[in-house]
DNA sequence: CGCCACTTTCAAAGCGCTTTGAAGTGGCGG
DNA sequence: CCGCCACTTCAAAGCGCTTTGAAAGTGGCG
């Protein structure tokens, strides 16, 4: 059943017809019931296909997921900001394509995008600190949304969560707690959020006197064998931390692992400040649960951030001409039962 | 730039320069070289859109996320299987289209993706027991591919891990060690997999004369919550039991931290065996640790299931006459350090 | 040299929708 | 009863590609 079949049985014109479905005001109501009963009764729905050539418009945003080198791992933390971000699509009549993508094809891909009019605009996640994608995207033209900064770059459309003052205000709380050992369990750190918790962090430090040691510090892909192993480490050795900063809930369940392991209680033994995406899977929050979060962290949806990357990213697509939006969230520090004052 | 004026700038009609760049044989060799090196310097990409309108396909895979009613929830286990599937369909020139859908508009969805010709063939995750999403796609005549498998239903490709010997395997080994007293941390059991999940331990057990207990027997969406909650009720009621059998990692994680909490020594003081789906970002193989895995664990490649299920479901879209495929996959039972003997 | 069988290229007809510009209606004042 | 206007409806021209059926070019061979 297509458009022309659908006017022919009503014995009205293919446009009337369009118009009538597409809500334009130069149809007869009557007509209008007519023509919307007869389309539901027929089970019509407008070729996407047709619809996308003629109107120019894809409705569909691009999401491209850079595959690492050698390891083509996926952060599980895409999952939940893409199904914040799909819900948004899904309500607004938007499809949502997932690219997987070699770190080294990134640019060829997007190139094509834009040529190729598959999308009508992308988003941009875990940017780098000079993140290439950025001007190339300007320079194509294609509306775009970067989920996370940039040091340099400025006039471009931004959401991203106060990485600095997340991580300094839990360094804070850990040396007010009289932990003077600290590691730092990172991200790596050529991403930019990375970089800036890195910053918070050796920031408080330094507003305290203290140095960041080079030897309680590690950087990369924030799996849970990463945190085991950087705790194994350093645990092991002559000079143990007594508390950690983690980027990630997953590598903070590793370090949790190997204190466990050893015969250290967390929080008692040593201490764990987590950033917490709000993983729908790995919750933190205990709200149902009478004996609060497992972790003390710093907390900030993912899944929100994805609904709200959408948001903008559409905006942006429906008015190309507005001004760059750019949204800065605070976290929340919660309290959990993973840290406590250094032991004595 | 497009087709036209590409062809204009040659001097040629728009369909030899199709042609050339499509590959087909009646292009003079010298012809198409020259066609493909204008198009290469024209930065000339065809237009999706008008492709897709032209030949009729839509060069799309859709997956459909059911958003799982009041949670809205997201397994991060889907993103190890999009990364493996995603990667199969980029080499194969497929987009990936990623419908987030409320549980109760999954029919119409599908419903519009076919009448709509967005996709060409989609992919079935976590079917129930009975799935109505079986009858329907074949109804409406969509190529599809179910990663699981339904009771009922034969006519169809699935690819499955045989979920009943893994853990009537997984039991009985815990059984060796001497165990009774066995928890099943299970996923939702009106999942096939669950159900499958359930019978085995359920063989394994009456094999041996033991009767499962349903105090010990939990079912749900498969949260580190979930799993933290349920091992704190057990291991705090009367009789708690000596081992526990998972249905994945993330809520063995949930066990491993109530068990730490109370003092107990995974693999010492209580067991865990969990099936294992090889999370890239929660990879249990020690591969590189000398230690060994942390789990005993059955595992199965979510990633790889997701390459196949694409390489599969390409292929029946391709020729969507030929009869199902159906593909069983056996899992490895990997010892890792959760598990001992019961102690005495 | 002319005819036939290929090979190479082309013009034009879709694919199913939107949208422009024009043509029918009917109501109302003059 | 005519003419003008507002309201509906329509025919036709795209959107940029693929593909069919036909035409033009090429070479081999009698």
């Amino acid at each position: 059943m297509n458009l022309k079949q659908l006017a022919e049985s009503l014995g009205l014109s293919q446009t009337t017809v369009s118009r009538a479905l597409n809500g334009y005001p130069e149809v007869r109501e009557e007509t209008r019931l007519r023509v919307e009963a007869a389309a539901r009764a027929a089970q019509y729905f407008p070729n996407a296909r047709a619809r996308r050539l003629a109107t120019g418009r894809a409705m569909t945003v691009g999401h491209v997921m850079p595959l690492t080198e050698a390891q083509e791992m996926v952060n599980p933390i895409f999952a939940d900001f893409i199904a914040g971000a799909g819900e948004v699509y899904a309500k607004e009549g938007f499809d949502l394509l997932l690219s997987m993508v070699p770190v080294d094809g990134i640019e060829a891909a997007y190139r094509q995008m834009a040529a190729n009019a598959s999308v009508d605009g992308v988003i941009v996640q875990a940017p780098t600190i000079d993140d290439p994608r950025i001007p190339l995207l300007q320079d194509l033209g294609l509306p775009f949304l970067v989920h996370g900064r940039t040091a340099n770059h400025h006039s471009y459309s931004w959401l991203d969560v106060a990485n600095i003052r997340a991580f300094r205000r839990a360094t804070e709380l850990l040396l007010d707690l009289g932990h003077r050992k600290i590691a730092l369990i990172n991200g790596q750190e050529n991403l930019d959020f990375a970089r800036r918790r890195r910053l918070g962090f050796e920031q408080a430090l330094d507003a305290r006197g203290c140095a960041a040691n080079p030897d309680w510090m590690r950087s990369d892909i924030m799996t849970e064998q990463y945190g085991y192993r950087s705790a194994v480490e350093m645990l092991d050795g002559d000079d143990p931390p007594t508390a950690f900063l983690v980027s990630s809930i997953i590598p903070a369940i590793g370090i949790r692992r190997a204190a466990g392991e050893r015969g250290l209680r967390t929080g008692r033994d040593i201490s764990i400040i987590t950033h917490d995406d709000a993983l729908s899977y790995i919750d933190n929050e205990g709200i149902t649960a009478p004996e609060g979060p497992a972790f003390t962290a710093t907390r900030s949806s993912i899944r929100a951030a994805g609904q709200r990357c959408a948001q903008i990213l559409l905006s942006l697509i429906n008015d190309p001409d507005q001004p760059p939006i750019q949204e800065l969230w605070e976290t929340d520090l919660t309290l959990g039962r993973s840290t406590g004052p250094v032991p004595t």
